[in-house]
DNA sequence: CTCACTATCTATAACAA
DNA sequence: TTTGTTATAGATAGTGA
């Protein structure tokens, strides 16, 4: 999208990064405030610039975010029925995955002389691969969730672009 | 970025904005994962879908930012001089904030015949007004903080476009 | 870091399947 | 909901203060 078309790798010129950096982590916000709004939609987001220094977004705020994960509160139809529908389908999955997770050690194992007769070999490390990246995520989120535990020292606010949402950021 | 310029506001049709949503939240990812390619970035993308789903994402990793949060734990130069330099300066910042509001109300209660003379009234309403801010995403922050606390169950896990970063997503 | 200037490269709105 | 196509709107690389 420049005077030239850029391979995504890292930038060697550590000058031309940090305004690499600049520009594209507003246009990060601005799509994501473009997002929240076009889509009544709630997003944060947090990160490191490549100096180290953290960085946070929100729109239509970080809060509506985080309540939202907390306490699951919403501007419009949240508590109707998508909270019991959404848990009950998670245990459903959560039980399917199981299921397999055991199925497939049989599997590993070689105590199952025969794979499954509905799903093959492939499929079945196909799903054991994906309920290691699960796990990881769950801890992910978990440890996203501990954030609120260590506060972060907030200086400045500044948000870019016409989008009224919330930035933090530290300055130094 | 069209056949059309669209205003930035809430799209009507309900199923247009659903495509819309899950175009651009893909688009947002795609540029979350350039962004912390080319610069050595983490960055951490949390939020719900207009049906109320929580999302999130994380370049390279989810766990690359919350760690960082949680622990100060960075790919490069992190423990050298940049996690001491940053609390010395936030220790810095946030007394001299607290030097401007206490002045501030001074000058808020008429108690203050003066208006300091390194700065004038409008710049310390201004000041006031960003450290309201400040406090109000402080709050958020912390909340985010939290999640960490509240598992979220993730059931699968979507990549869209190149990046080869980590999508969660609760499927119905 | 930030801002401005453009030539270019990308993302995507509207449609259709 | 998801995918593909195409004409355009929008983002940004390179460069200079």
């Amino acid at each position: 999208m420049g005077r030239k078309k850029i391979e995504i790798e890292l930038v060697d010129n550590k000058k031309a990064r940090n305004v690499t950096f600049s520009k594209r982590r507003s246009g990060l916000f601005k799509k994501a405030s473009d997002l929240s709004i076009l889509c009544n939609a709630r997003v944060g987001i947090v990160g490191f610039t490549p100096g180290g220094k953290p960085f946070a977004f929100g729109s239509p705020t970080f809060e509506a975010v985080t309540n939202e994960y907390l306490h699951g509160e919403q501007g419009e139809s949240s508590k109707k029925n998508v909270k019991p529908c959404r848990n009950q389908n998670i245990n459903k999955l959560n039980k399917e995955l199981s299921d397999l997770t055991e199925e497939l050690e049989e599997v590993d194992k070689g105590k199952a002389s025969m794979v499954p007769t509905d799903l093959d070999l492939e499929e079945l490390l196909k799903v054991k691969a994906s309920l290691k990246d699960l796990h990881g995520n769950i801890e992910a989120a978990s440890s996203l969730l501990l954030l609120a535990k260590k506060p972060i020292h907030i200086i400045d606010l500044d948000c870019k672009r016409k989008g009224k949402s919330n930035v933090m950021e530290t300055n130094y």
